[in-house]
RNA sequence: GGCGGGGUAGCUCAGUUGGUUAGAGCGUCGGAUUCAUAACCCGGAGGUCAUGAGUUCAAUUCUCAUCCCCGCUACCA
């Protein structure tokens, strides 16, 4: 199945505004995609290098509401700081962007409206939570109750974090808000639906028959979603931050952001398309385009299931992924990173701390990269692989060239010479030669 | 709970379409050298390949069960 490829689209799973970049972000994702792009534009390749901040979603607007501020601050502060930090770390994008960009939201709804008008959802009504406080509809996580299984009162709307039942919020016991603790009422709301069950041939086919090269853990994943059988899934959300739902009784609406966020890779190629004078359609919609999405191991479904679909669905001559190459997680010092838990070297205090120190990072996580397992970063194998195989080894190594050169070639490269004839002739000064 | 991935030397990882002594880097131990930076170079030790059972002439590699780690679980249970 060897392809020849005119040009390369590489995307990197969009980080999510709501906290900096850590180590295992970049372990994961960052790293072995700029070293992949890197490499392509060393070979010659015609390369787009696609990232972003992802900033709508429910998580953006909780923080905000703690702090006082807007969202728009929120995703303000760590975008600009996410996109520093990238910059400042070395990445080779071609743009990095934001799903709160103009050109987004126009992309995004432009996208729903078309699937919308050629009947591609389905509409349900349902009855859902609602909190008369805020006025808002909650998801299942910003709703707490008692469990039923162990009878612990903090458990969440989609799990008990204490005995670890999966739930759905009707099974808690007198559920009310984590937001503002009211008691919550039911309303009914209206959603539409991708039938994703609709793309279930054309998933098996593309994925199972034609890309078995796959890693393991991404064609497992999505073969175990194809065995199960797949449901309509929800693509809008009661809420008031996000991509407007662009149909006409769709007020309080918005884009669910996993919708909206896929989107953005296409929006960006416009966007650094536009600035270039070049033809965005060319990338996303020319069978000799290779596009590789960069993920981590929770993304799967997502990119290899859902964006797709709606890839599928818009028709019109979108390309799906060659290949969605995901990683497993990086521990730090043998515990889960966690940004809740502020356990994770962040990326940009790790610049500021160890400035100019940005290759021996790459280094020690390209050396460490979380393949086909979770690994593990300790700052002692830091210390170790810089000191020994970086600073001893390698360091040595372009030392002794350097000074060898000077010391008997003036200082100048020596021409090429058949090593092996030289080999043969001598055995001491070539023992040198030879490295 | 269900499903997916993983559990191989002190550490981080390769590998095995089943077949005699299971590999690498670093660490460690020993040696050599002072030609290159506090280096480099050479050699040794170190693993019941998570556990138990099964298939086989032969299993770390296949099958089943168990344990542990991680992810997913779609408003399906």
């Amino acid at each position: 199945m060897e392809k020849n490829f005119k040009r390369y689209l590489i995307t990197t799973a969009l980080p999510y505004a709501n906290g900096p970049v850590h180590i295992g972000h970049l372990a994961g994702v960052y790293v072995p995609a700029d070293t992949y792009v890197r490499y392509l534009r060393m070979k010659g390749e015609d390369v787009l290098f696609i990232g972003g901040s992802d900033e709508h979603g429910v998580p953006v607007t909780i923080k905000a509401e703690k702090e006082g501020v807007t969202p728009q601050d929120i995703v303000d502060r760590y975008h600009e700081m996410i996109k520093k930090s990238f910059e400042d770390f070395g990445m080779s994008y071609d743009i990095y962007s934001r799903t709160t960009s103009k050109i987004h939201h126009a992309t995004a709804a432009e996208f729903f409206e078309k699937l919308y008008k050629e009947g591609k959802f389905i509409e349900r009504e349902t009855e859902q939570f609602f909190d008369p406080e805020r006025n808002k509809f909650l998801s299942d996580r910003y709703i707490i109750g008692t469990c039923p299984k162990c009878g612990n009162d903090r458990a969440y709307g989609d799990q008990c974090e204490k005995c670890g039942s999966t739930l759905s919020p009707e099974e808690l016991i007198d559920p009310h808000s984590a937001i503002s603790g009211a008691k919550l009422v039911k309303k009914m709301t209206k959603h539409w639906y991708l039938p994703l069950e609709q793309y279930e041939t054309w998933l098996r086919q593309w994925i199972l028959e034609g890309h078995k090269e796959w890693k393991t853990n991404v064609y497992g994943q999505v073969k175990s979603w194809l065995d199960g059988g797949l449901q309509p899934r929800a693509v809008t959300r009661d809420l008031d931050w996000g991509v407007p739902v662009p149909v006409k009784d769709a007020q309080g609406k918005v884009l669910y952001v996993w919708f909206d966020a896929p989107i953005g890779y296409i929006s960006n190629t416009k966007e650094i398309c536009e600035k270039r004078g070049d033809n965005w359609e060319k990338w996303w919609k020319s069978e000799d385009t290779k596009m590789v999405h960069f993920i981590g191991k929770d993304n799967i479904v997502f990119h290899c299931i859902i964006f797709p679909c709606m890839l599928k669905a818009y028709g019109d001559g979108f390309i799906v992924p060659e290949n969605v190459p995901a990683n497993e997680f990086l521990n730090l010092e043998n515990d889960k990173i966690s940004t809740s838990r502020n356990w994770a070297v962040w990326l940009h205090e790790y610049l500021q701390e160890f400035p100019g120190k940005q290759d021996i990072l790459r280094y020690v996580l390209t050396a460490n990269a979380p393949e086909t397992k979770d690994n593990n970063f300790t700052w002692k194998d830091y210390q170790d692989r810089n000191n020994n195989e970086l600073l001893a080894i390698f360091g040595n190594f372009v030392n002794r060239i350097l000074v060898l050169t000077h010391k008997y070639y003036e200082g100048a490269v020596p021409a090429l010479e058949n090593l092996n004839e030289r080999l043969a002739n001598s055995s001491k000064t070539t023992s040198s030669a030879k490295e």
